[in-house]
RNA sequence: GCGGGUGUAGCUCAGUUGGUUAGAGCGUCGGCCUGUCACGCCGAAGGUCGCGGGUUCGAGCCCCGUCACUCGCGCCA
């Protein structure tokens, strides 16, 4: 009999009842009787229930056992008495009668317990990283990950693309995220950069040939985590294409990532390619965010013109001096109590707005303290450009064309919590389109990129010669799911001289371009085919099919908040020895925190 | 760098207007129990109420500072 195991712990059926059976694995659960004890076996595929009859040569051993040891057990195969069957273990028709059971490694008392739905604090979590992946819920989640980049790395083979690896070791690039920089012992004084991302280089892999790119790529990052954003280190499917519109990588890539969510969704809906595609400037219009979330039904409307001039001197005067008025639906909502629009008011102020006026549509007509000073032809105007029925209201987001926009969308998220209007159990995609391709910097006042300066203008040349640059289009594109950013991509700029006219623009010589990214300008000079991609975030879509509001659920080794490992130990000092070697000295500042 | 929330037993949490000896569940340890599967029952151990200072006759509770955790803003082309 092998050592270990003739089965897993989620193996053994009726069907094997009578045979003998050798099991390995860690002590779940322990229910002693006095004269008779249970254990619960478990391994990375189940649980056996395991019994100890009193008097048994195991019985003393298992006794004295504890949970999250290592044992093998071995013993007859049993169905269980009608009545004593667990319907809800798979292995729960039978149990292992043990005769012999043999510690492999005892288990000290636990930091956490592995069995059970007990919530434990973040830094014992992860300090006992290997314990949390033993229960139930981080290893599903683990195994989850691993089926969805197995799941994309067969679709993307079979769309035709190719897995390359691209350097962990390269530059830092000038612009963008902070880098982590790595010593070159070699070279003293000289560092390398991890890679932020592997754009230049999946982008170089177009310039030589290669067609259809793809890479589970890693990324590093050196900035501030969140709840949804892993410091240091996260997962991308990089992928790039060749000769390629905006139209053939959203073609290509929707079937993907649908069939990938439809893979795992177990029962949830997932939006059918095509997605629907929305210009950014209608998103920030009718969702008042770049990411909509299309499971909310609320449409934002603009109804400026509508209060300009009108009875309600507030949204007329803020109309009057170029603001803007939105109307954000609240259907149904004619029927909450007075403290429903009193509480939204508060909330509102509290979020930095000056409040949230509304109007209720009673079947009698409208209502509210904005319907009282407000002429009935209007209310009416802004009932139809709402899409209102009567027994619905509408709130109103006012104020400077910027802010105004983007609160209306908090409102419509905060209207579809509150009203119960999210559809439950769907994965809702689609692409945001037409991204401006330049923005005024408020600190400085000048014209910057508002997203990628490697996209390619909508126009091309002609367009950043002839167009006032801030109505300028980029082929630019998110990817966007219940409200979450997946990736970005573009249609790339792949002509030097159209890419030095567009950095002119935002205020950069062109030898400063050739000094920052004269890499990617020279490959482009021997003969660049047009191409485009995206980088959808791994890290995301396993969060969103996890259902975990939180990166940290699935990943198996997370850095903590402050990027902090833990367990491991890192970031850690080292040696003096090892930093000359370096040529460096370090020169820490007064309040350097030491840990402890 | 900034703002919000939290901090009481190993863990999850309760703790009244500031008032006598700070509680419960889980876990741990001991005892009992032959059909449990979150076993049950009896008992015990376990506390610098994050830390420091202040107000007060008296502080887990109020005030100030600080630290940690967490969520968000900045940042993330």
């Amino acid at each position: 009999m092998h050592p270990y195991r003739t089965h897993t712990a989620g193996a053994l059926r009726s069907a094997d009842a009578g045979r003998e059976a050798r099991l390995s694995g860690w002590v779940h659960s322990k229910r002693d009787h006095g004269g008779l004890l249970f254990i619960d076996l478990r391994d990375h595929y189940g649980i056996t229930q395991c019994v100890f009859p009193a008097g048994s040569p195991a019985f003393a051993a298992a006794n004295t056992v504890r949970p999250e040891s290592v044992i093998t057990v071995t013993g007859n195969v049993v169905p269980r008495e009608p009545g004593t069957v667990n319907p809800k273990l798979p292995t729960g028709e039978i149990e292992l009668r043990v005769a012999e059971l043999i510690v492999q490694s005892a288990a000290e008392l636990l930091p956490m317990q592995v069995a059970g739905e007990e919530r434990f604090p973040e830094d014992i979590r992860l300090k006992y990283r290997f314990l949390d992946l033993r229960r139930d819920k981080l290893h599903r989640n683990i195994m989850l990950r691993a089926g969805v980049i197995a799941s994309i790395r067969r679709r993307m083979i079979d769309a035709g693309f190719t897995e390359f690896q691209t350097p962990i070791l390269t530059a830092d690039s000038p612009e963008g995220a902070r880098a982590f920089l790595v010593p070159a012992r070699l070279h003293p004084g000289k560092f390398y950069a991890l890679p932020q991302a592997p754009q230049q280089f999946k982008q170089l892999m177009m310039v030589a040939g290669f067609d259809r790119y793809f890479q589970i790529a890693p990324c590093f990052r050196d900035e501030a985590s969140r709840a949804d954003r892993s410091p240091g280190e996260f997962y991308q499917l990089d992928f790039e294409m060749s000769y390629v519109t905006q139209e053939d990588v959203f073609q290509t890539i929707e079937p993907v990532i649908a069939g990938v969510f439809q893979e795992f969704a177990e029962g949830r809906a997932v939006t059918e390619p095509p997605f629907q595609r929305i210009p950014y400037d209608t998103a920030m219009l009718a969702f008042g965010s770049d990411k909509p979330d299309l499971r909310n039904p609320i449409r934002i409307a603009d109804v400026t013109r509508h209060f300009a001039g009108s009875g309600f001197g507030l949204f007329a005067r803020i109309a009057a001096s170029g603001g803007v008025v939105r109307a954000i639906p609240a259907p149904g909502a004619a029927t909450q109590p007075r403290s429903f629009f009193d509480k939204l008011n508060e909330w509102a102020k509290a979020e930095g707005a000056g409040g949230l006026g509304y109007i209720v549509y009673e079947a009698d007509g409208p209502k509210g303290p904005i319907a009282r000073n407000l002429e009935a032809d209007r209310a009416e105007a802004i009932r139809v450009a709402a899409g209102l029925q009567p027994g619905d209201a509408v709130f109103f987001a006012a104020g400077k064309p910027d802010a105004a926009p983007k609160f209306a969308g908090t409102v419509r998220t905060r209207l579809g919590d509150e009203l119960g209007l999210v559809e439950k159990n769907a994965f809702r995609f689609c692409w945001v389109t037409d991204f401006p391709m330049y923005e005024i910097n408020e600190e400085t006042g000048r014209i910057d990129f508002s997203h990628n300066p490697f996209s390619m203008p909508q126009g091309g040349m002609e367009a950043l010669n002839s167009q006032d640059p801030l109505t300028i289009k980029a082929f630019q594109y998110d990817i966007v799911c219940n409200g979450i950013e997946l990736s970005s991509g573009a249609i790339r700029n792949h002509r030097p001289d159209i890419m030095i006219r567009a950095f002119e623009i935002a205020g950069y010589s062109a030898g400063e371009v050739e000094r920052r990214f004269g890499g990617m300008l020279a490959a482009f000079r021997y003969g660049a085919p047009p191409h485009g991609g995206s980088a959808p975030g791994i890290d995301r879509i396993v969060m969103l099919l996890a259902d975990e509001p939180n990166i940290r659920e699935v990943i198996v080794f997370p850095l903590n908040q402050q990027g902090e490992d833990l367990m491991m130990g890192a970031p850690a000092e080292i040696p003096p020895a090892r930093l000359k070697e370096l040529s460096l000295r370090l020169d820490l500042p007064p309040k350097v925190k030491t840990g402890g």
